[in-house]
DNA sequence: TTGACAAATGCAACTTAGTTGCATTATAAT
DNA sequence: ATTATAATGCAACTAAGTTGCATTTGTCAA
């Protein structure tokens, strides 16, 4: 389990770092994480300093190993890249959060019609908000 | 202009309101705005304080007069409930904001499959990423 | 193996968006 | 006209995240 995750540790222009390793790791396990999340996952005797978390998100995100995902609640959420195309279930009680796959071809057809008012569609995202099975 | 939309503005329990109204007819001209942009809104002379602003924001959203959007730039952003189902193209760059209709029923689609595992679907948002004819 | 540079880390102070408590003003029902 | 209560302003606060700077530490080259 760490070992598989190892070589996506070392970035180029980056030393290998225990913050860094531990939050992919940390990822692995638990899909989606806010920067407190992550914090929280640590043992309080080695904790890394907010800071500390805050600047290996921005390194992971520059690096393109994970993405950033915004719920509405206004806290910043991340998950792994290497990952499948996906989007959300999101318990709005909880909080829990779960990844739906599904096939379809929105951004395309978004994209041929915004096209013509000269708009590029990059990217979407697709959240489905409501109450799990403990909420209901 | 203003006279349609004074009927908007007496709600249940609340007086008429300087804010409330300016707020109101402000999100009809520019579909899409952020607190700060409708603080921006008013001349300098008679501008509410952001107190105001969010309280109001606030009063309109529990009465459902508004929408809150988070386009995951941080901020919250706040529409008219008065129009129809629809969606947003999103300009990274310049963060021109346009709505998008389009028919589907993504909804109806994940609640069947959500609700197999307990979750049941509210609402769900989706939204396009990308750059605008200024910023292609 | 050692030395040195740059990356990683910690800490304090700061920023930004938004909130809360409290005092004051003003609308509208009686 | 009186009065209850909504609306407003202000100051102080919170929460999430950022920045500057000093210190520690990993790693490359000699």
């Amino acid at each position: 389990m760490t070992n598989n995750l190892k070589p996506a540790h070392k970035l180029p222009g980056c030393r290998t770092s225990a913050a860094r390793s531990a939050i992919l790791q940390s990822l692995a396990v638990n899909h989606c994480q806010t920067a407190e999340q992550l914090m929280a996952g640590f043992s309080k005797n080695k904790r890394p300093h907010k800071t500390t978390i805050y600047r290996e998100i921005t390194c992971l995100l520059d690096n393109g190993l994970i993405h950033e995902l915004n719920f509405g609640d206004g806290r910043k959420t991340y998950e792994l890249a290497d990952n499948q195309h996906h989007h959300h279930l999101i318990c709005l009680k909880c909080g829990w959060i779960h990844p739906i796959f599904m096939q379809h071809d929105l951004d395309k057809t978004v994209a041929h019609s915004a096209k013509k008012q000269g708009f590029t569609v990059t990217k979407h995202s697709l959240e489905f908000f409501g109450y799990c099975l403990k909420c209901n």
